[in-house]
RNA sequence: GCGCCCAUAGCUCAGCAGGAUAGAGCGUCAGAUUCCUAAUCUGAAGGCCACAGGUUCGAAUCCUGUUGGGCGCACCA
């Protein structure tokens, strides 16, 4: 696995050994700060290929302005082959020209990585435990669960490409009053496949057709015997057999997505374990657990409301509006009691976690911070915690919202939209958004995508390259490295484009935001859609020409191009098609 | 009442830990097809970056307040 410093680096290590030299010199004070420096390519390229604002920054601390400080600055980095020009514009930023041969080499940077290219060992030695879906194992995912599912997929991937040991994982909530009420229901559906007519399900219980073939299999397993019997006897029984059949249909799920998770955490187990008591005891210990009571709820109206005593985890330390309870009255764990312990048990194999909620958990998001805060101390060491919140995708069909209602059973799943537009289409719609933002997903819209779907649009760029090395084959020729002095300006600006791929990729794991990548993406498409168009008006600008030398590099240079798109596919999810 | 998120072109959205004239797609208008796939491309019109203050050399970006929209506020998960 190559770690090869970017482009992009090596230039930043060049500005920095310039102002190391300065600070020699006396121009700048010994130890000044360089943190601000930043080296960045600017928008307008006319401007250059990188330009940094190192003078402006420093130039309070030079005592003198920016302009002269430039000037200092590109003194020091004359002279360099690599470099062509270095002019100082605007306020005082230094516009750097880079010599072609700079690209050349990045593009052979680029055929020596192959899928490694962008890859990066900045996160190495780190595990990161990314939990993401944990959808309610009670029926099939549902389209609210679908943008948490690839978002966290996709990070998960890109902080593996940033050298992260990554953990994927998937708390199975089976420890709750919802699968009492799964196995109740399946008990229904149970009776109706031994020929019992049940008629309506009753109110309360999950009325969906997808637990007719659970009741069908619970049938065939156990006849009658539990038709008619105590609800004690079979209870414990169905749930354990309804959520598994649940969890299968929901890997199903998942699976059309292309998301696979290492690990599914169990409520259940956990609490067999004693995590929750051990969690609760230590706590307990350090004065964060009291028995206390709970003020009843503002801004709501709850005829039933009375006050009782219950164990309190004390948030409110920790900045959370109120103390949170973690055992309910009956003695059973609250959702938040286990879920505390269970982040520990997380942390235990790894040096930081992640978690991917929807926005509709965001209220419950400051007590379990608190919670990791607090346990971490027990733990003896910190452990980074981010809860990542996805917003609400409304779901349209013609401009119509579509309701989805767990309770009515009459909900769009995952699995219905996947078949509906393709697992890319959905991947894809869902990572070019930011995932703050809510966002509007129309059916209409997006399966008449030819025209107006960015995914097609990437794709396409890989296509016409795949289609242009077959077409070259035919003739006889495929991609060679040995003369790609013979590249011009148009092929360089590609390479130029592309060689920022690490960049973006690094800039993404960092903040955490693989939406990133699917706007670089359908740059880089563009600009080779750009590149293409220009053979239209001038056949000399082809890739296939006349000329055999010129367009074995060009070859060369559209496998490149190829490379990064599919390497940033890749770590969407989304697959790079030889035609479409 | 309180907490979190959002507000950028007619519409859907970017804007990279403040930087040089604010970007893309769709839509509108004007063009390109003897072409390696036109599922593409070129050009034009279109903005008080919700509003008001503040921070500094410099703000769509950071801070405060206001307005508007979303989500949430139980011993539910």
């Amino acid at each position: 696995m190559a770690d090869t410093p970017t482009l992009y680096a090596a230039f930043a290590a060049r500005i920095d050994a310039a102002l190391a030299a300065l600070e020699m010199e006396g121009a700048l004070p010994p130890g000044t700060p360089r943190t601000n420096v930043s080296l960045e390519p600017p928008r307008d390229p006319a401007h250059g290929d990188l330009a940094t604002n190192a003078a402006m920054v420093l130039a309070k601390q030079a005592k003198t302005n920016p302009r002269a400080l430039a000037e200092k600055i590109v003194e020091k980095l004359s002279g360099d082959p690599l470099l062509t020009g270095a002019e100082i514009a605007g306020p005082g930023f230094i516009n750097l020209r880079l010599a072609d041969r700079n690209w050349v080499t990045e593009l052979e940077a680029i055929a020596a990585a192959g899928t490694d290219y962008g890859r990066s060992t900045k996160g190495a030695g780190r595990r990161v435990n990314i939990e993401y879906v944990s959808a309610n194992p009670t029926g099939p995912m549902h389209m609210g669960h679908c943008r948490g599912a690839v978002v966290g997929d996709a990070l998960a991937a890109l902080l593996e490409f940033g050298g992260h040991e990554v953990t994927r994982e998937y708390y199975v909530n089976d420890a709750g009053a919802q699968v009492q009420v799964l196995a109740r229901s399946a008990h229904v559906r149970y009776r109706e496949a031994l020929g019992e007519v049940v008629g309506e399900i009753p109110a309360g219980l999950y009325p969906g057709d997808y637990l007719v073939p659970l009741g069908q299999a619970l049938a065939a397993e156990f006849g009658d015997r539990y038709a008619a019997a105590p609800e004690a006897e079979w209870l414990d029984l169905f749930r354990e057999r309804s959520v598994a059949a649940m969890m299968d249909m929901i890997r199903a799920d998942l699976a059309l997505l292309g998301i696979h998770h290492a690990v599914f955490a169990s409520e259940a187990e956990l609490q067999r374990a004693g995590k929750p008591a051990a969690a609760e005891a230590w706590l307990r210990g350090h004065d964060l657990v009291f028995d206390g009571v709970l003020e009843a709820p503002k801004g709501k109206v709850l005829e039933d409301w009375e006050a009782v005593e219950l164990p309190l985890f004390r948030s409110t330390r920790f900045g959370d509006d109120q103390d949170r309870p973690i055992r309910k009255s009956d003695g059973n764990w609250t959702y938040f009691g286990a879920d505390l312990a269970y982040h520990m048990q997380k942390a235990e194999g790894a040096d930081e976690l992640i978690d991917i909620w929807g926005a509709d958990h965001a209220g419950t998001v400051k007590r379990i911070k608190a919670a990791v805060e607090a346990l971490a101390e027990g733990e003896g060491r910190p452990i980074p915690f981010d809860v990542k919140l996805v917003q609400m995708v409304a779901l349209l069909r013609d401009g119509e919202p579509v309701k989805m209602s767990k309770r009515s059973g009459n909900f769009v799943t995952l699995a219905e939209v996947v078949e509906e537009v393709g697992k890319d289409v959905v991947r894809f719609t869902m990572l070019t958004r930011k995932p703050e933002a809510q966002m509007e997903f129309d059916f209409a819209k997006v399966v008449e995508a030819s025209k107006d779907n960015p995914v097609f649009y990437v794709q396409y760029a890989h296509a016409r390259i795949s289609s242009t090395l077959r077409k070259a084959k035919e003739q006889g020729l495929g991609p060679d490295g040995g003369a790609l002095d013979r590249l011009g300006q148009p092929e360089l600006a590609l390479v130029k484009l592309a060689a920022q791929f690490p960049r973006e990729v690094e800039a993404a794991a960092q903040a955490r935001e693989p939406h990133r990548i699917a706007f670089y993406l359908y740059d880089l498409a563009a600009a080779f859609h750009a590149f293409w168009n220009m053979g239209n008006d001038d056949p000399a600008l082809r890739i296939i020409t006349e000329d055999a030398a010129l367009t074995q590099a060009r070859l060369f240079l559209a496998v490149q191009i190829g490379q990064v798109v599919r390497n940033g596919l890749a770590l969407l999810g989304v697959e790079a098609v030889e035609e479409l």
